[in-house]
DNA sequence: TTGACAAGTGTTCATATGTGCACTATATTT
DNA sequence: AAATATAGTGCACATATGAACACTTGTCAA
């Protein structure tokens, strides 16, 4: 696997990398033949064929433009690692929800969690709550996990969502039908709850994560 | 040229952002469109030309996943920022596992994950793997989760583990009995797997940790 | 000299993907 | 009440783009 490139697959993955750079966006097979006057894109194909075999690449098949860089661990993960963009994100894990109050109100904090920019925005004002019961385990949600809540995210129709029901609180997936909503338990050991008018129902945020540490 | 995004531009933008930096390359509006249960690619597309017309983005005209960020240098981060050599830990994300070769050499580095320094040593040397398939769904672990595997930590009876058995890389629940070591999947489906003393299988590491972004 | 490999041509084909239009709905502003 | 901006649907369409095949040429080692 230590196959080494020739000069041509060369050239060729510097201008991927470099068109990539300049552009946002990885080239096509016919721009790379343009660049190197290769006509026929069987004749870039192979090449780039060859760049996968060897790790230098990666495919998406029959996606357009889809050539992704693989950046080798070794060498370029301490300079990766820390540049100015990172923004850590540090968000209060919440043990228990206190019977009727506002969520503003949550007590119990745990600890916090920091967690990835990519996914979160910092202006989400997230938080996470630590999960008890079984009661989504066909959703990979077990007992002990912490979810990741987002109260100001828009909930949709099959969202998984944490709700306040009757001054408890729940995670359920939520669905809105006929002008019904739904809180389901994705267990097949619970049936799914229906709010009904009386009810002191509330939507306190979407789930976006789930986090969970073994051992 | 300061407008201000709407909350689903927003959205929209930071789907862009995470998509292309997790992928190496941008989304087509329907992948766009399909994440945000927008089902029209012209809903999308509206989004995008206001996007562009605000100064976030730019778009090639007519080209497949022709859209790049602009970058802003714009000071949105001033608390939570940049907190120096932090105590966070930063791991990288590993798309695929390169066949055959010792774990040192894993390439395709997709992105990094930030770690909340409470749950990992710093020390641990730790890396992230994409799961593929459901072969671990009694264990939560579902299609497209990230694991968090510490290669430098013994593993026990019972644990999961990451294990590259025949040049081929999986994750499954290591079970040594009776001197025979077998791996396990966590769904009924399929069956474990026992190791025969031709199999070329080493254990590549522990599995810490789970994390899943919903949408 | 045979064979493997790198490099390339010219073409066909299926489909991935952006573009454009007509129409709907809901706020907010004028 | 009318106008405007945002958000969305459903469809038709052109073309951008990757995949596949058969064939050619030159290099280099066995």
């Amino acid at each position: 696997m230590k196959n080494k490139l020739t000069d041509r697959q060369e050239e060729i993955l510097i201008f991927i990398q470099q068109f990539t750079s300049e552009n946002g966006y990885p080239p096509t097979l016919r721009e790379i033949g343009k660049h190197f006057q290769i006509s026929s894109t069987f004749g870039v194909k192979r090449h780039l064929e060859a760049l996968v075999k060897k790790g230098h690449i990666n495919i998406e098949s029959n996606a357009s433009r889809g050539i992704s860089m693989i950046r080798k661990v070794q060498d370029d993960f301490t300079e990766t690692s820390f540049n100015h963009e990172s923004v850590f994100i540090k968000i209060p894990v919440l043990g228990r929800v206190a019977a009727g109050l506002p969520i503003t109100a949550i007590e119990n904090m745990e600890g916090s969690l920091v967690v990835d920019p990519m996914f979160l925005k910092k202006a989400e004002d997230a938080f996470a709550l630590r999960i008890r019961g079984d009661s989504m385990i066909n959703a990979g949600i077990n007992d002990g996990d912490l979810v990741i809540v987002s109260p100001n995210e828009q909930s949709r129709n099959g969202d998984i969502v944490v709700a306040m029901l009757n001054d408890e609180a729940t995670v359920k997936r939520f669905e809105l039908k006929d002008k019904k909503i739904k809180l389901i338990a994705e267990n097949n050991a619970y049936l799914p709850i229906e709010i009904k008018s009386e009810d002191d129902f509330k939507i306190v945020g979407k789930v976006k994560g789930v986090v969970r540490w073994l051992n």
